[in-house]
DNA sequence: GCCATTTATCGCTGGACGACGATAGATGAT
DNA sequence: ATCATCTATCGTCGTCCAGCGATAAATGGC
């Protein structure tokens, strides 16, 4: 598999795949599902459905997004299926996108020179 | 003003407005915008514009979405505008989107338990 | 004043998103 | 077997996004 060979960077792809998974976590309500399935652990999808003010289809399409995104698991248990976040996917996305910093770095800053 | 009132938590417009300035950055070319313009420090549109396959009302397009957000700042400079990178107000959205590792943490991981 | 250059905006098109209600499938309970 | 419950999916509707070309507005050069 020798990809990475004409364009710039070996980058083209994983900024995509890096923006699919910003606009998985890019709606108020998902980040709310992340929020409550962080303070539960595990919940199932009538339980997100109780907490936030919207339709359950629209809720299980949320949850389907962060699933295929890999953002949270899902597992099912008899009639319910059951959903928590994936730390390791979660701590993956934000450690790609802590890469930003370094667009920071050759701006000295926009102010604050730290050293004045 | 006793704002705060009615709903969960004084969070409800905190993610929305996460979720727009994830939004702002949930874009391969605008990926590679912030990447370049941390790059060159400073660049006018025509730059961006001869770094990226798309069109120049495109890139102009996506800058303003960047600096709606405040995510880049705009100075104009004769002719040109001159664009650059808000280290401020990045590190400020990095910061806010790092507090989504407290979801990891009530969930004890996904399968390594050990911790890191 | 006139032309070139640079950027922002307008109008348009195709496609995806976000919400909903309705409903089908699967599972547990009686 | 029948019924209730839970979830996923379908179809629909309105809105916004992403791209383009064309063009207007601002500025510099001659």
């Amino acid at each position: 598999m020798g990809q990475s060979a004409q364009p710039n960077f070996p980058a083209d792809a994983d900024r995509q795949n890096l923006a699919d998974r910003l606009a998985a976590i890019a709606h108020p309500y998902r980040l709310q599902i992340l929020e409550e399935l962080g303070r539960a652990d595990c919940a199932c999808c009538g339980e997100v459905v109780s907490r936030l003010p919207i339709a359950q289809s629209t809720v299980s399409q949320h949850l389907k997004i962060l699933a295929q995104a890999g953002l949270v698991e899902v597992n099912s248990a008899g009639q319910k299926s059951l959903y928590r976040v994936n730390a390791v996917a979660v701590r993956a996305l934000l450690d790609d996108v802590a890469a930003l910093r370094a667009c920071c770095n050759a701006a000295v800053d926009t102010k604050n020179s730290k050293d004045d």
